[in-house]
DNA sequence: CGGTATCCTGTGAGATACTG
DNA sequence: CAGTATCTCACAGGATACCG
């Protein structure tokens, strides 16, 4: 009887983060809460179908809260579980190696990056 | 004109170590060079075909370099380039998340964990 | 051994319209 | 405003066979 699912760990962590948008919905997330609305807008290629199913999977996965309220018109806000928080040092590393990435493909990041995680 | 690409600096990361293995593959380079046939081993589900092409794009990204020998028989090696090397801090972050994770959701890595990247 | 070339299929993901 | 439900299709990715 086989029970192993894993042949290296990383695996593991991409079974949580590794979705086409979910590092990006979760770097979002790392300066605090935010409404479906804001979300769609800091990420104007993402469908709403897509955003709705990756931040499902992250709930899922314990790593993002969601926050109903029922009022009109309703309001939805999405965050960092307490777990989610475990990610946060790996959130900034891919997020700051972007960075340098691009300055040094590019060399002006201006004109390339719409905004840095950082400082926003 | 608008040349904006980047809505986020982590997209830049995806791009680069985004693709379904990219990340599995870095992994197992972390700990020096390997040959072709190696990494097929260390990943039993992945194609032949998949493995080669997301090789291809490590390389064309810059952060793997591919060594041909020709031999007889063939010999090629794969290992993280200089600029590869940048990646490393978050590979290995990835990596012990993983880790923690299959432990916290499984509590005995070992039944779920063929090997850790930590001591091979 | 390492890699290409075909073929073929499943599904990731967009567009659109609708609901509470 | 936030989220479903269909419909649709391109293409990621598997299986197989062949090449230097």
């Amino acid at each position: 009887m086989e029970k192993k699912k894993y042949n290296i760990s990383v695996e593991a962590t991409l079974e949580v983060i590794g979705g086409k948008w979910k590092c990006v919905i979760l770097c979002h997330l790392i300066n605090g809460k935010k409404r479906t609305s804001e979300l769609k807008r800091l990420m104007p290629n993402i469908s709403q179908k897509m955003l709705t199913q990756q931040l499902r999977e992250l709930e899922e996965s314990g790593v993002v809260d969601r926050t109903f309220y029922h009022e009109l018109p309703p309001k939805v806000e999405y965050e960092l579980s307490e777990y989610g928080h475990s990610l946060e040092a790996i959130l900034h590393a891919l997020c700051n190696w972007g960075e340098t990435h691009i300055i040094k493909t590019y060399g002006n990041k201006e004109e390339y990056l719409e905004k840095s995680i950082l400082n926003e």
